[in-house]
DNA sequence: AAAAACAACTTAGTACACAATCTGACCCAG
DNA sequence: CTGGGTCAGATTGTGTACTAAGTTGTTTTT
């Protein structure tokens, strides 16, 4: 059992995990007493962990009949998307108009991790990481702590997460540019730009991942 | 014991009920084992409570330590605000744009309610309580359920609810205008217009509530 | 007298047992 | 065959005892 806090934190952080990376898909019924099973420890911290999970969105509840994976439709796709939208691009712009010079180097440092890995698949799922820290970073400094936990909350979902599975090397590409353009702004303390290309990633990804729902992308990465 | 649905959801709404009303001012210690006694339940649903409180972010929690009603700096109001300067922009802009034919009656009736409460002293948590319906009624018809949900953690606020207890007669009139102005617009299906006049309201607001903290206009309202 | 160590007390963290509730299957009547 | 009612099983909701952690005040040592 690992140690990191409270079993209950445990327990919020592994079911997250699994969830973010599709190993519970949604739908997928987490029944407390299979928890306890699992992860081998009480229910009382797992309800804990499921009760947190619920209150941000990442499990739906029923009083008396349990718990899931949240399901999203393509109506709720859209609504996160457009509200990412203008999130993402007030976030850039408090980013560029208020980071500091050790800050500035942070961004760069996180969007160089991504650039020197190559897009092959095997690297696929460090990369998803690396692009969701990257992201959470710019969040960070925009220093406006409930803007950034409010997007936050739009960006950590599953099928956000999956997107890059479905990136072709173009689209990669693309992405990368979008990060690349972005950190220059930061740097310039150009607002203005930095909005301007935040919304236009957000709105790149939303047209990305509506194509790919309605299956004109090949998947290019099934787990065994 | 009320039996509104389950102990915990009982739990969960006088607490947060009472932090909103300010009978658990800022820093008020919240401990399980007083909980107890005082609410009659036990202290598995009360946890649930306060930890869903933390979550949404009405208290604050130390591992170990305890739980306490959230306090509010100067720079979070600035915050809080300067999101509602947008979110509640978007909200009114959509509320404009989707709302339907019934839906707009039943904001005209809110709107009515207020107005025809006149504003005395003995009438003020009646019409707080009806200014927060007002505004919660309008993120509904935003039509953008996680958009109304971001904003209401904006809105009900102990501080933002306390601000109607200390208008004058004029400053009270003016919400009203704004609020039938808002009305107006959204009936007029003028997404710009919508967005406008609530985005002056929560500047309004905003800088009331600034001078008011500064003490520069007298508490008219004390309890006992 | 100041600082460090310790011990007693307070509070949260967890486990587990039992109660309340829901779901779904099965049976019976129409 | 169909509709509804009932019962069994499963699952969540709650209460309570115990454990672990942290805080504070006191004592001891330098």
């Amino acid at each position: 059992m690992a140690k990191h806090g409270s079993n209950a934190q445990a327990a919020y952080e592994l079911i997250k995990k699994r969830i973010l990376e599709d190993e519970l898909p949604p739908g997928a019924k987490l029944r407390e007493g299979e928890l306890v099973d699992v992860l081998g420890i009480s229910r009382t911290p797992i309800r804990e962990a499921l009760r947190r999970l619920h209150v941000e969105g990442f499990v739906s509840f029923s009083p008396n009949v349990g718990t899931e994976v949240a399901r999203y439709s393509d109506d709720d796709v859209d609504e996160i998307f457009a509200l990412r939208v203008d999130l993402d691009g007030k976030v850039a712009r408090l980013a560029a108009l208020r980071a500091s010079e050790p800050q500035r180097e942070q961004l760069n440092a996180a969007l160089d991790a991504m650039v020197r890995i190559p897009f092959v698949p095997e690297n696929r799922e460090r990369l998803t990481a690396l692009n969701l820290e990257f992201h959470l970073l710019v969040g960070e400094l925009s220093g406006s702590p409930r803007l950034a936990r409010m997007r936050a909350g739009l960006i950590e979902l599953p099928f956000v997460r999956q997107t890059v599975r479905t990136y072709t090397d173009p689209a990669w590409e693309r992405s990368l540019q979008h990060h690349a353009e972005l950190v220059d702004a930061v740097c310039q303390h150009d607002g203005d730009w930095a909005q301007a290309i935040a919304t236009s990633h957000v709105l790149s990804v939303h047209a990305w991942l509506r194509r790919s729902r309605a299956g004109q992308v090949p998947d290019t990465d099934h787990r065994p």
